[in-house]
DNA sequence: CTTGACCCTCCAGTTACTGGAGGCCGTAGA
DNA sequence: TCTACGGCCTCCAGTAACTGGAGGGTCAAG
């Protein structure tokens, strides 16, 4: 039988001397013979064989006590089936986790460069358009108006991937209210889907009055003044419910500046 | 302004009273304010809102430094963007790595779960039978058989989750040879895929000769020697390339008991 | 005898915490 | 007044799988 210098076997397995020596350490991989003098370290071909098993199984991502266990005793594939399936439900697990990271990431990226694009808006002029019809799952509410983070919440986890543009709310009260304003968070989705609790549905499209908000929810009610006077000047005939399209505002991460918000308020015209 | 002590806010926050005094030494969350005395922190609800935002970084897998660099004079969504994009770029590679790994577990599997179905078949009984047709890709060389270990690996590699059965190998020589034998590791396909420098075809069916041997490769030619005789008797012609259908073999990780590797010997019959 | 390659052990650092020992501070109850 | 208790503090150690460095012994060739 040969046997090989901790160098020389470096070389054949592929493992960095540094490597072999914390395998031999932890007992994973003992050298088939340590002088007892100079503490030179002596692997077989044997070793090779494990040595390569353990790259093969370090290469599956398995940590070394689990990989300590499979070489106890087991010769055969076959043999550590289950820690296989183990480590493959593991993986999996690990997948999901980060798959939904990447959406979550990806929303806000859309999101962001969509929000860039509207931000060098600065006039403030009511104009006429024509809406699409949208779908929308939504929670409807009772309350305060400041409630209403919660309820974003809910629905960004309810809904998920399944979000196609940006946070929307619905105004039923044809006037304001302060303390239990009667509206409904909402999210346009990309098609129709099943979500308990949410309510799915198209909104209505037609012609429409926008006017884009700049700035901080404080002074909203400014906006909301001119339209009105608007309409009256121009004898339209305003629809419930109103829509409030939150084209920037408070992002997922950074609260950002107040003063950088845009806030679409948009209101169907009756026929 | 209202200050709290860490017990506080660390139920405000939902961050552990441990995690807080670690990010209050790395510098990433520092307390309000620290009495000099006693060593007590105080946050504000200024640290809440750098809280909140830690937790979401953290949530989307951000390392406490890239947070701590994000911090420092970012405080809109849209200021991070390429972080974002970084991140959702180290996500999919890890995702991909993962799943690279899990297609592998996969395969040794069904690999492992096939060949168990037939660990009791110990009959080694010449019969007839059809072949279907099936999809491979191959490589061919000149050589030694003992030099097939790479070609499989390179095949492995190559053809990936496109494999759909077991490991098999023709010979295009009618006779036997030691060091120049012509031959070709292949892997069945589920459908016909491009790779290049793999020889992807059709494998033709009909009738044919079986046997599966039992045991190590080494006592192969006995096996032969009985189906040549089988096809004597019976006044058979035998068609080249011959098969060979590893059903189990050296695993992908352990190479296992040779006495317990089955292999189908396969010759189709001239019409 | 020196040079240089190779080998050894021991210690420290990586990430984002978690856990424990040992001790201070302030209050409430016996 | 003593003690118990909760909350806070610092310092040290451990996690996984290595990687890197310091400081020093071994071996063969020139």
């Amino acid at each position: 039988m040969n046997l090989f210098s901790i160098g020389e076997f470096s070389r054949m397995s592929g493992l960095p001397v540094r490597t072999l020596r914390f395998y031999h350490e932890k007992g994973i991989l003992i050298p088939h013979r340590v002088e007892g003098e100079t503490g030179y370290r002596s692997y077989s071909t044997q070793n090779l064989e494990t040595a390569q098993i353990i790259r093969s199984l370090r290469g599956l991502d398995f940590d070394l006590e689990t990989i300590s266990t499979m070489l106890a005793g087991k010769q055969d594939d076959a043999d550590v089936l289950e820690f296989l399936d183990e480590q493959k439900v593991r993986l999996q697990a690990e997948i999901e986790h980060r798959s939904d990271i990447v959406h979550i990431l990806e929303s806000i990226i859309t999101q962001e460069t969509e929000a860039r694009k509207i931000m060098d808006h600065h006039s403030q002029e009511i104009i006429e358009k024509n809406l699409e019809p949208i779908m929308v799952g939504g929670i409807r509410m009772n309350g305060r108006y400041s409630d209403c983070g919660k309820t974003f919440g809910q629905l960004g986890r309810k809904l998920g991937r399944h979000i196609g543009g940006k946070a929307m709310m619905l105004f039923f009260d044809g006037e304001y209210r302060e303390d239990d304003a009667n509206f409904e968070p909402c999210m346009p989705l990309k098609r129709r889907i099943e979500a308990d609790g949410v309510d799915v549905r198209e909104l209505p499209g037609g012609r429409c009055i926008s006017l884009i908000h700049l700035g901080a929810y404080d002074n909203l009610t400014g906006s909301y003044s001119r339209i009105m006077e608007y309409a009256k000047t121009k004898d339209l005939k305003l629809a419930t419910p109103s829509r409030e399209v939150y084209i920037k505002g408070p992002g997922m991460i950074f609260k950002g500046n107040p003063k950088k918000y845009r806030t679409e308020i948009q209101f169907l015209i009756e026929a």
